[in-house]
RNA sequence: AGUCUCGUAGCUCAGUUGGUUAGAGCACUACACUGAUAAUGUAGGGGUCCCCAGUUCAAAUCUGGGCGAGACUACCA
């Protein structure tokens, strides 16, 4: 048995073997069924929309929860994974009707809505195949065999008990939102179908600036002090129907506001008006700031004005005017005041809004919270309705009306004319600007009051907030920004949606709306229908094969819960009147934040063990769900279980394409995920997505950087293993020795394997804060700058060649360790290479499993010698800096060089440097390290000053005692490290310092080749002795017959002989070194031949070329 | 309009409680290495840390105000 060795490279072949290795073993099953009976860790897969093909930015939120999961696996968690399916709502209804080629119109008509539904059902799971497939190639393990389906009967009856539980806690109500709602289809309007193409027009409308007495009282007082006319706030409106309507104004609390004198420019009568001081430019002009007031000529073009005061808008709260156009009052609220609103701005209009709460979702909402009733004076016809006097009847919209045209008099005309007469109107004009209009009428759309179920969540406000401060949100901001703020700024849930696919919401209510059944069971409503049929209303029980407690399909299937068939159900009401269904869906919203319950068919079924399954420990989605899914969850959890839904929470950002540009298909730069995961394989995908941004921040995905991961990451650690491989398999390594004593390991060893231990601990920690980008760049630091570039660098010699000793033995098991570690710790990122890894380092232990189904280990602080790893960092510099020495005077590390000083300042400094001394000289190729003491007199210091001692001490002083240190002399910095302490002059003052307030760094040896970096100085001896110069030779001829035996293709066993032409210059070097060269080359013999004929030109040196031959014995 | 995120080298990203030479990888250039070799190392060039103001002895970092990019919400899943 012996390692795998591999002879090409490619990390799609390993996902697609590993992948049928998984499918053939049940890996994932056998992964759930070995922590059965184990702690839980629970996890909610949110539901995606299975009537769309699946994108590149699905992998990364499914790469983040299969990592999550399959780390908890590892920890000796059981977690269960159900997907689920998002089945409902409009987008599967416009699919429909798109591929039909019909519209909402022919529901009903030309296609009955049962059939209508019927394509709604099958439609929605076209793309499933897709999307299992992509599940699959992406290594994403899930349940996908029993997925949780919106539209299953289960699931619904969840829904409806879920909803009864909310109608008898009083938060399911019905009132009324402000909708978009179009008088000549008789509907209302999605905003979806508002951002339909065309449907904003610009549309020429006329407006007003109308005129707001102020009523002069206790608040309004202190406004009428210079004021010798009556008072008025001017508001634009462009819609002048809504005026009658009007019941407060508002004004932004932060804006300046003017008072000004002027006239009426229609009347001529004197008046005072206030508006916003950025905008009483539009309705003065500059020049006539001069005139006078006395003046003035009704009609006149130069309208004179006087500003008499300023002040904030907050000023002007509760102000009370008189109602405009007092056609009627509001039954409730106290209305006609003046309330600040955040909204207002200054960009055109007044800077006072004109508010009718009845036609505007902003007004309704501002209204409400200041306790401002509304007038509703126009109907749904877009008619005024009785009780408007001369208004009353009239369309609103000429539009509305078939026998008006766009020449006739319009209701905004002639209110507009009407206020002029009365002089409240202090500017009329026409203004164009873009208005939706009925995508299947195109006409205008009203926004207008309708009948809405709402849940009542502002009720649970506070209790939301306090469970949310208690959520794990990655990142934090999101939790107590986004959704924070959404929460603080909570309006009632709106659940209505009047369409056709959907969970229809299941409230029966009498014709006079006095009587009300909530349904929360099938068995429920069977019961309810079988008194309806007692009472006479229905013939036939729908529900006459459903057998209550019977959780099988083939019961479940026996009928059918959408619409039409529930709206066919008449119940009857305890006074025996008819009940007829509220015609509403439920918003899907509802079906995905139920799906903790639902799934699980709680509490019908499941119910002795929900405990285990919620809340969920963790959930993972785009941040676009956060008012969304997350919201929706949390609502539901709260309310009716008063707990949370989930414990900790990634959020995740966009995926951009390369430039930064959200991808479109309109763009076309989307990014095929099959196509990408086929090519690159689903491992550097994954980790690339993982390690390059944050998982919150967006990712701008480029694939150029898969590819640097697969040739930085992957190979590199494909590359150690192939390396350990080779060798392994030489020296017959089975990992069966005896373990060497950590003690008896070699410096180098213990030093990898300390930072391995503190690898361990550390990954642990960010996988177990949710960290996954620091855990996978960790990983990656690892392999690639510890494991790769200095372990093996250093340790190769240590493999090949020599007796299967201790030392090999440690070399051997060291990495073996480092290799098997870290294909536990990347498995859940990288999923398929590192089974396969781990399964090549396993298997000749005998142990032929996969790493998904080991246990995550655990670090062994005894291992981590901090000490140590500060000493392989000196190692490390002190190498780096001699290297940049040898390269600034062009001298190759093959030639050996005698010796190296290092100035020391510090004896714990050269304690550390002895430790490492062999692998500083072996790796630049020096014979020896002096150490320069003080006492040798020939170190230059430096010093600098430490602001961060000196700063709180002397703060202000700082740039002067910078300048001073500079200055100080050699033989003041030798008496400063005498003493220990010194007295600087800075302008007559005397600073007492310490050694604490420097650094004092040797810098410079005079005559010598320096180099320093920080506290550290080296120089490098780069005299060539002939003996150094004989090596030199020496090693270059081994290099060249290395070369040989590579180019000829020996194996790295076979022995060989070696002929060298012979020549003046590297004669000597020959024989000195024959036995030196033959060892490093596997040389049995080494021969000088003069004349040599065979062989292969060598070049040694400028003008030295030697012929070589090297035969297989 | 509001809420949130992001802005550091040509590109992708680090940057600890504020501390004086702002880092890494990729790319580019040069040199080296060569029994890990479709690898590797060393060095070099490359920065208005988005802008402005403030706090401070000291700001990429803290505060305020802008600018730019993006997302969500305004009953769209």
């Amino acid at each position: 048995m012996k390692f795998p060795e591999y002879k090409k490279f490619n990390l799609s072949n390993v996902a697609k073997e590993v992948l049928e290795q998984w499918k053939t073993e049940n890996t994932f099953e056998k992964s759930l069924e070995n922590n059965k009976g184990a702690k839980e860790f629970v996890f909610y897969d949110g539901p995606p929309s299975a009537n769309g093909m699946p994108g590149i930015h699905h992998v990364i939120s499914r790469s983040l929860k299969d990592i999550v999961c399959r780390y908890k696996t590892l920890q000796g968690f059981h977690v269960e994974r159900k997907a689920g399916w998002d089945t409902h709502g409009l987008p599967v209804e416009l699919g429909v009707e798109k591929a039909l080629g019909i519209t909402k119109d022919d529901i009903g008509e030309s296609i009955s809505i049962e059939d209508y539904n019927k394509e709604c059902r099958t439609s929605v799971m076209k793309y499933t195949d897709s999307w299992k497939e992509l599940t699959e190639q992406m290594g994403y393990w899930a349940d996908m065999d029993n997925p949780y389906i919106t539209y299953d009967n289960k699931y619904i009856e969840t829904l409806w008990w879920l909803l009864k539980q909310l109608f008898e806690k009083g938060y399911l109500y019905k009132g009324f939102s402000i909708q978009p709602y179009s008088p000549t289809d008789g509907t209302g309007l999605s905003s979806h179908e508002l951002n339909l193409p065309g449907c904003y027009k610009d549309v020429k409308d006329t407006t007003i600036v109308a005129q707001f007495k102020i009523v002069k009282d206790a608040i309004s007082e202190k406004f009428f002090s210079d004021v010798d006319t009556d008072l008025h706030f001017i508001a634009w409106t462009t819609t002048p129907w809504t005026l009658p309507s009007n019941t407060a104004l508002a004004v932004g609390p932060k804006i300046d506001y003017v008072k000004i004198r002027t006239f009426n420019p229609y009347t001529g009568e004197p008046t005072t008006i206030i508006c916003a001081k950025a905008l009483y430019q539009n309705y003065f002009r500059k020049e006539d700031a001069e005139l006078s007031l006395t003046e003035y000529e009704k009609g006149g073009k130069a309208l004179p004005y006087k500003i008499l005061d300023t002040f904030k808008g907050a000023e002007l709260e509760g102000v009370r005017y008189e109602q405009l156009m007092p056609y009627q009052q509001p039954l409730v609220g106290d209305a006609f005041r003046v309330l600040v609103a955040d909204f207002v701005t200054t960009e055109d209009g007044t800077g006072v809004v004109h508010i009718a709460p009845s036609f505007g979702a902003d007004d309704y909402r501002v209204a409400q919270q200041n306790g401002i009733g509304a007038l509703t004076l126009v109907n749904k016809q877009g008619k005024f309705i009785e009780g408007t006097g001369d208004l009353e009847g009239r369309y609103v919209k000429n539009d509305y009306d078939s026998e008006l045209t766009d020449k006739d008099e319009t209701v905004d005309v002639y209110i507009a004319v009407k206020l002029k007469n009365e002089g409240k109107a202090f500017k009329i004009e026409k203004y164009v600007h873009s208005y939706p209009h009925s995508w299947r009428t195109d006409k205008p759309i009203l926004y207008y009051p309708l009948d809405s179920w709402f849940i009542k969540t502002t009720a649970s406000k506070e209790r939301m907030m306090e469970l949310n401060e208690t959520i794990n949100w990655k990142p934090k901001s999101t939790g107590e920004g986004r959704f924070g703020k959404w929460l603080e700024n909570l309006v009632d849930w709106n659940l209505s949606r009047s369409r056709y696919w959907g969970t229809p919401l299941p409230i029966w209510v009498t014709e006079d709306g006095k009587e009300m059944k909530c349904i929360g069971s099938v068995a429920e409503l069977k019961t309810e229908i079988q008194k309806a049929i007692v009472a006479g209303f229905v013939q036939e029980n729908p529900l006459k094969d459903f057998v209550e407690n019977d959780m099988s399909k083939e019961n479940y299937n026996s009928f059918d819960l959408h619409r039409p068939y529930v709206d066919n159900i008449i119940l009857v009401s305890d006074s025996g009147k008819p009940m007829k269904r509220e015609s509403d869906l439920i918003d899907v919203w509802f079906d995905s934040g139920a799906m903790p319950y639902a799934q699980q068919h709680y509490p019908f079924e499941n119910k002795e063990n929900f405990d285990k399954c919620f809340p969920a420990d963790f959930i993972a989605e785009g941040v676009d769900q956060t008012r969304g899914w997350f919201f929706t969850l949390h609502a539901i959890a709260t309310m009716l279980f008063d707990s949370v839904a989930f414990k900790n929470i990634i959020s995740n950002g966009l995926v951009l394409d390369a430039k930064g540009n959200k991808m479109s298909k309109r763009l076309g730069n989307g990014v095929d995920p099959f196509e990408t995961l086929d090519k690159y394989g689903a491992d550097p995908v994954r980790w690339y997505m993982i390690t390059n941004a944050q998982p919150w921040d967006n990712l701008k995905f480029d694939v150029a950087g898969i590819d640097e991961v697969r040739r930085k990451f992957f190979g590199t650690l494909y590359n150690t293993y192939s390396f350990f491989a080779l060798y392994a398999n030489i020296d017959g390594f089975k990992a069966a020795d005896e373990q060497v004593p950590f003690e008896e390991r070699p410096e180098l060893d213990r030093w990898i394997l300390s930072l391995l231990n503190t690898l361990v601990e550390e990954v642990t920690e960010h996988y177990d804060n949710y960290e996954l980008t620091r855990a996978g760049r960790a990983i990656q630091h690892f392999v690639t700058e510890n494991l790769s570039n200095w372990y093996v660098r250093l340790c190769r010699k240590r493999y090949w060649g020599g007796e299967y000793n201790t030392d090999k033995i440690s070399a051997y098991q060291t990495l073996y360790e480092c290799l098997k570690t870290l294909s536990i710790l990347g498995s859940p990122i990288a999923p398929f290479y590192m089974d396969r890894l781990y399964r090549d380092l396993m298997k000749i232990q005998g142990v032929d499993e996969s790493v998904h189904l080991t246990t995550f280990p655990k670090p062994n602080m005894e291992f981590v010698d901090k000490e140590l790893e500060a000493r392989m960092d000196l190692a490390q510099q002190i190498s780096s800096m001699i290297l940049s020495l040898r390269r600034k005077v062009q001298i190759k590390v093959r030639q050996p060089l005698q010796k190296v000083l290092i100035p020391i300042l510090d004896q714990k400094v050269q304690e550390r440097i002895e430790g490492v001394e062999d692998i500083i000289l072996s790796e630049v190729n020096v014979k020896e390290i002096e150490y320069l003491t003080d006492a040798s007199n020939i170190l230059v210091k430096s010093i600098k000053p430490n602001f961060k001692t000196l700063g709180p001490k002397y703060g202000k002083m700082m740039k002067q005692i910078a300048g001073a240190i500079a200055k100080l002399t050699q033989e003041e910095i030798a008496a400063f490290e005498k003493n220990s302490k010194f007295d600087l002059e800075v302008e007559t003052e005397n600073l007492p310092l310490t050694l604490e307030d420097v650094e004092i760094v040797s810098e410079d040896i005079p005559g010598w080749l320096v180099a320093n970096e920080g506290a550290l100085t080296v120089a490098l001896d780069i005299t060539i002795t002939d003996d150094l110069r004989n090596e030199g030779i020496a090693r270059e001829l081994v290099n060249r017959i290395q070369n040989i035996r590579k180019e000829s293709g020996f194996d790295v066993t076979d022995k060989v002989n070696i002929s060298i032409s012979t020549h003046e210059v590297t004669d000597k070097a020959v024989n000195e070194y024959k036995h030196f060269i033959a060892s490093q080359t596997l040389g049995n013999e080494v021969m000088l031949v003069a004349n040599l004929q065979e062989g292969r030109e060598q070049d040694i040196e400028d003008g030295v070329v030697l012929k070589i031959d090297v035969k297989k014995l």
